[in-house]
DNA sequence: GCAAAATTATATAACGTTATAGATCGGGAT
DNA sequence: ATCCCGATCTATAACGTTATATAATTTTGC
């Protein structure tokens, strides 16, 4: 069996030296003409494709770019992947994903091995805000590539950030529903250690503090699977004084609320409001059609990509960047005025 | 700005040669306890880490695999890639995810930067049944690294394939819908020329085809967007004969054809049932909760990573293996009886 | 025509690793 | 002593590319 042919032989073929062909792979001096044309030939001929792998260790550049988000399955994630692929597709950068499953050990396995694969840039969507703070060596340096962070760990010292503004967002869904009277608003979130988590509460928190309310807080942290957090809220629903409205903070925490209103045999409004975060088109096609908080994806991947590309050609070397892009607020079939509550939450 | 530390830096701090430092990072042949332990001790030292792209360029191996799939917005490929992934981290590969947003030109484009990488295997879903054929030198070899087929393009002469027994599922789903009394079944797909696809298909014809009955075929392409699918039902809907019971092929599908009877004010299963293909806990959650064909995603992950690591290790060099694993039909909510038709569709 | 300048081409040394083949060194059998 | 053997270790040549510095060639200016 043949080896695959090099660059080597595409320069004997094409009657040039290899430092000719190379330049003629790519493209980065200027060659003439007839070489030009012996060496296009020779690699159609041969049928020679470029060893990246040798290429990147030369070269000290890999074209490579990864983004890291917790999980693909999570529809927010998918489409924020989504559209950093359509920016990818315009670069001249190769963009991979690879996922942490939420799990801080594999995140740090996993970006340990693609950085020893030296790749060029990293998007993050970080399992903990400060993760990646973790990739230091002994002085103190970041061993990571030009690094952007999505849509967590907003502002981490050292790193250029990009993320939607979950204060005002957070702030808006709880006005909006105090605005139809509610006053017990419970909030279900999977956890409340991340920067867009705490922002979210931040908003929902100063919409509560406004004067002339005497509004409930409460906080139910579930985990990032489905039926813990199904589990916190139902909890919530069956005390003495269940909520009369549910801000949900992420788009598996409306899943969970919707589940377990079924459970308890609430009707969405009628019995309890609801709000969601994350928006996209075809949740329209679910029911209830909820009221949402939709964060900027599109506009998050883009401004996201744009930094990277920056920092990684060396444009800008300023300070770290965070940018925050508005959400807006939805209003849909789920919200509607409080009622009195005319009966108990069904048993346990 | 010092140069991060190589193995020659490691060999000298710890005063033996290069070859026995990289056989202690590699562990792949003996090695004196005493030198064993300065190495380990200079590599702490010195922080340093292996460059993955020289040893993979010297050791013709890259230990990265890659899974391609269509879309992960998608939750079918969301499952399989994270069932993937689960498998990926028990291994000594690192893998990373790429996507061809269903367009041939643009997976050729990812695959060939891959393959350059030198991968040292694949994971597809084609765009097309007979996308990667495409990959052969001049004189017909693949030059892809070993690879496995998921999903789509089963039993593609040339490659391993992994897939559910879509026959089967469009026979058993259809069976469902004409035991309940249905003759006027139309089937909704996004395309008709992707091999699981095409088994469906098969499927609900054979069902079709079996003795007493006397039921339409009606076949109905919408492409892989939500809006284009439902345009494609709705033209359907509206027909002087509308059909009672939808056959959706795919997860996005069911979607369009829920959008579809809500518009046109379709009560499921009143006035038509409704089977969808793919089933994950989560959809629990949605109204109406569809019968669907399930495939067994863990199952057909699991069997097709050990398929894949079996190639690359080169255990097993026989002909091309072909898996089709067994889909179960989920009986809920949105089938039932036939009625007899009292109204016609409202306007267009 | 001829030097100076611009253009184009090349030889060669890296890049950081591992495979290969051979060197070194005790120690046990002869 | 001699020989041999297994256990360790090491010098060195790849792997396939590109950066660098230099050489060769052509063009330009006068």
């Amino acid at each position: 069996m043949r080896n695959t042919p090099t660059i080597r032989d595409v320069a004997k073929r094409a009657g040039v030296s290899v430092a000719t062909a190379s330049i003629v792979v790519n493209g980065n001096r200027p060659v003439g003409e007839a070489s030009r044309k012996a060496v296009l030939a020779a690699i159609s001929e041969l049928g020679y494709r470029l060893n990246s792998l040798a290429s990147a260790l030369r070269a000290r550049r890999s074209r490579l770019i990864v983004i890291l988000v917790p999980d693909v399955a999570n529809v927010f994630f998918a489409s924020l992947v989504h559209c950093i692929e359509i920016e990818a597709a315009r670069s001249a950068y190769e963009l991979v994903l690879v996922t942490s499953g939420e799990d801080v050990s594999v995140e740090r396995r996993r970006i340990e091995a693609l950085v020893d694969r030296q790749i060029d840039g990293l998007l993050a969507a970080p399992a903990r805000d400060n993760s990646l703070a973790a990739f230091r060596d002994r002085a103190g340096r970041l061993i990571l590539p030009p690094t952007v962070l999505i849509d967590r760990g907003f502002g981490a010292p050292g790193f250029d950030s990009v993320g939607a503004d979950c204060a005002a967002a957070g702030y808006a869904a709880t006005r909006h529903l105090i605005g139809l009277g509610h006053r017990d608003i419970a909030v279900l979130t999977h956890s409340n250690d991340l920067s867009n988590i705490r922002s979210r509460i931040a908003g929902y928190r100063r919409a509560l503090a406004e004067p002339d309310l005497a509004p409930r807080e409460r906080i139910c942290v579930g985990g990032h699977l489905l039926e813990g957090l199904r589990g916190a809220i139902e909890q919530e629903l069956h005390r003495a004084d269940p909520p009369t409205a549910i801000f949900a903070l992420t788009n598996i925490s409306a899943l969970a609320a919707i589940k377990a209103m079924r459970a308890c045999g609430l009707d969405i409004p009628g019995d309890i409001s609801v709000v969601g975060f994350d928006d996209f088109d075809w949740m329209s096609a679910l029911r209830p059609y909820l009221t949402r908080a939709a964060q900027p994806v599109e506009e998050c991947a883009c401004r996201a990509w744009r930094q990277l590309i920056q920092r990684i050609s060396g444009e800008e070397v300023g300070a770290e960047r965070a940018i925050e892009l508005p959400c807006s607020l939805r209003i849909r079939e789920s919200t509607g005025p409080v009622r009195i509550r005319l009966r108990a939450v069904s048993g346990a």
